[in-house]
DNA sequence: CGACCATTTGATATGGATCAAGCGATGTGG
DNA sequence: CCACATCGCTTGATCCATATCAAATGGTCG
């Protein structure tokens, strides 16, 4: 299930039964904010009163680890809410990955919008749970190979960008490296391996076509 | 924060105001169950209906990749609340460790202990968020070296075990292996290392010592 | 066009995996 | 109570995947 299917699944659950989807709810009680290329969002350690839907563009969750790695905990695209990864404070900072907008609302402000606080609560709840099973399966990710590590990156990327076939990488190599616990050239040499192994395509270096999803499949989990 | 801490914070804070903790809390509306060594307590894909809160003893949660490597997701130790890591289906199996006392409870039944379902609901965010601090730590661990994967998991368990200066480790090293992502040959290894920098002591393989708690966490992160 | 940054590619080094053997503790049958 | 089998752990030797170091290529923007 994609980030955007589960904001809609836990829109209806949780009693949004305008029939309109969650981002469209939360947009009307959130202020819209722009950020540019790596432009900070939040960081790490700041209170969490804001919650945050992507409208467009893409955004990296990290930590900064005390020696200088950085760990690119998630990617968020639109769609996708994120700062619900915390109880009182961030567990990550957030950068914008490109430009983007995303729309900006208090976590207290849901509360008008649902009837009744459980309401909340549950959607609260269907989130951090979606976010859970985000962690579980880089989890699964970090202990492979890294043509495992690789693939399935790219099945996950198109199993949220719903444009089977083709994907668009906001995020650079650097970015992805620190997802996968690899290195850049790692990164790029795994792609390459993968053109070569026709499991793929690489029109350019941020578009990924899917030649052999089976290929890529068998490499997963 | 301990995960004890924690079920004592989320049970302060969603309303068993009679002084009592989570657990005993718990227990009260459950049935204790008890297991022996690898004995499977729910399956990965079953019907998540119960928690399961442990007495005495260590649960393992565990999946099987499609060619046979194991990943253990988590060790759950007395306190510690399970089977929250899922909405409709469990995402991982779980296994008693060694010899072990769970209390099992609908997750319905917590209902009628606490006053009113948004107190309910909140209890649960608490533990998913716990869950999903407990992956994300896990997550910074992976993308590490072997020295600070097994330095990591040993301070983790120090501050669970809460007895500062000795841990006892209820896990064998495959299971500790299969948990950091590395080989049980490694895991030894790295250990004896550990040993010979004066870091830690082993007066036996499920015992250690910390010697020098500076030198473990300077390794981590 | 030229400078800069991202990406790829190449050569080499190394940490951890793999293959293999030895050791110590625990339990079982004689 | 001892001899032996078994299991979990450690240690050793070698191999290989990925990191590291280095250079070339390509794409973008002033």
């Amino acid at each position: 299930m994609t980030q955007i299917q589960a904001a809609h699944a836990a829109s209806q659950k949780t009693g949004f039964s305008d029939g309109s989807s969650l981002d469209s709810s939360l947009e009307m009680i959130g202020a819209v904010m722009n950020f540019r290329r790596n432009e900070e969002i939040y960081g790490e350690g700041e209170a969490a009163e804001y919650l945050y839907l992507v409208k467009t563009g893409c955004v990296r969750a990290y930590k900064i680890l005390s020696d200088g790695r950085r760990q690119v905990g998630a990617f968020y695209l639109p769609g996708d809410v994120f700062g619900i990864e915390a109880d009182a404070e961030h567990t990550h900072s957030t950068e914008a990955v490109g430009s983007c907008a995303v729309v900006v609302f208090k976590r207290s402000a849901l509360a008008s919008r649902a009837t009744g606080n459980s309401k909340l609560s549950q959607l609260l709840l269907d989130l951090t749970i979606n976010e859970l099973k985000r962690a579980q399966n880089h989890i699964l990710l970090l202990i492979q190979s890294a043509q495992e590590r690789v693939a399935g990156f790219l099945l996950e990327m198109a199993a949220r960008e719903r444009k089977s076939g083709e994907i668009n990488l906001p995020m650079s190599r650097q970015d992805i490296a620190d997802y996968l616990g690899l290195t850049i050239e790692t990164v790029s040499r795994t792609l390459t391996q993968l053109e070569n192994n026709r499991a793929i395509a690489l029109p350019s270096s941020r578009r990924v076509v899917l030649r052999n999803y089976g290929a890529l499949a068998r490499l997963n989990a």
